[in-house]
DNA sequence: CTGACGTGC
DNA sequence: GCACGTCAG
């Protein structure tokens, strides 16, 4: 689990695989489209190969620890790959420029096939802020997306041991007041450039607990309370695993 | 940094 | 034509 940071000001949460060297999911907040640019590198977060590293995202080239690289993808393993650094959580869909400075890190990015991430995929992240932006901002709902993926048998090349995603896909909620979800929905789709299908949380839940192998899945916290205060005081929603045994 | 590419509007 | 999200050099 990591609380994606920078100065220690924290903006999104992700849940990685250190085996598999791809994010599992990432869950943020919406707050309205903002054009924020893109930066043209990529951070990665020291504290996953060094326990003694504060947590904090760092360009690689900043980093001088031994074993580098043991337990998160590095930009090297994507170059000539073939796939994009696909984000999880998008700049489109960021709420401040530091935010979206800070989805540039490995952590929050896997393996994507470029015309899904360039072409289907683009478009639904932007249908979704359009949408979200439209029924829920205006009504002053809290809004609340987790993207993941579901891992595939694939490495991202012969020699390099990071997992390429079979699915993408994304939950949206709308909190009211009363932190009760008014509109929700999500979508899933392959690894390809197909149109990603639009699906129910239920439906999404139950597809993406087959998926995965669990009894259960459940992306959204079903309580009414709000989770254990975080993250520079945003009641992030995380997604949760229930596992069969762990 | 710049230039280039494919997608989709 | 234009915006977008990338990659290569």
């Amino acid at each position: 689990q990591i609380c994606q940071s920078q100065n220690n000001v924290f903006y999104y949460a992700t849940f990685y695989d250190t085996n598999k060297k791809i994010p599992m999911y990432s869950a943020y907040k919406f707050e309205g489209l903002k054009n924020c640019t893109r930066l043209n590198a990529w951070y990665i977060e020291p504290q996953l190969d060094d326990n003694n590293a504060p947590p904090n995202m760092k360009l690689e080239k900043d980093v001088k620890i031994q074993g580098l690289g043991d337990y998160q993808a590095l930009n090297g393993n994507y170059e000539k790959s073939g796939y994009d650094r696909g984000h999880l959580a998008p700049v489109f869909q960021a709420e401040s420029q530091s935010c979206a400075d800070t989805t540039f890190t490995l952590t929050n990015a896997a393996p994507q096939n470029p015309y899904f991430n360039r072409g289907q995929w683009r478009v639904l992240e932007r249908n979704i802020a359009k949408n979200l932006s439209d029924q829920c901002l205006p009504n002053k709902y809290s809004v609340y997306i987790v993207t993941g993926v579901v891992p595939g048998t694939k490495n991202i090349s012969n020699k390099v041991n990071v997992k390429v995603p079979s699915h993408f896909w994304t939950a949206y909620c709308c909190l009211d007041n009363n932190n009760k979800c008014q509109i929700s929905g999500g979508f899933i789709g392959v690894n390809e450039n197909i149109t990603p299908k639009d699906k129910s949380v239920k439906d999404l839940e139950t597809e993406l607990a087959k998926l995965y192998n669990l009894t259960s899945f459940n992306l959204f916290d079903r309580s009414t309370e709000p989770p254990a205060n975080k993250a520079n005081q945003k009641t992030m929603k995380i997604s949760s695993f229930k596992t069969k045994r762990q």
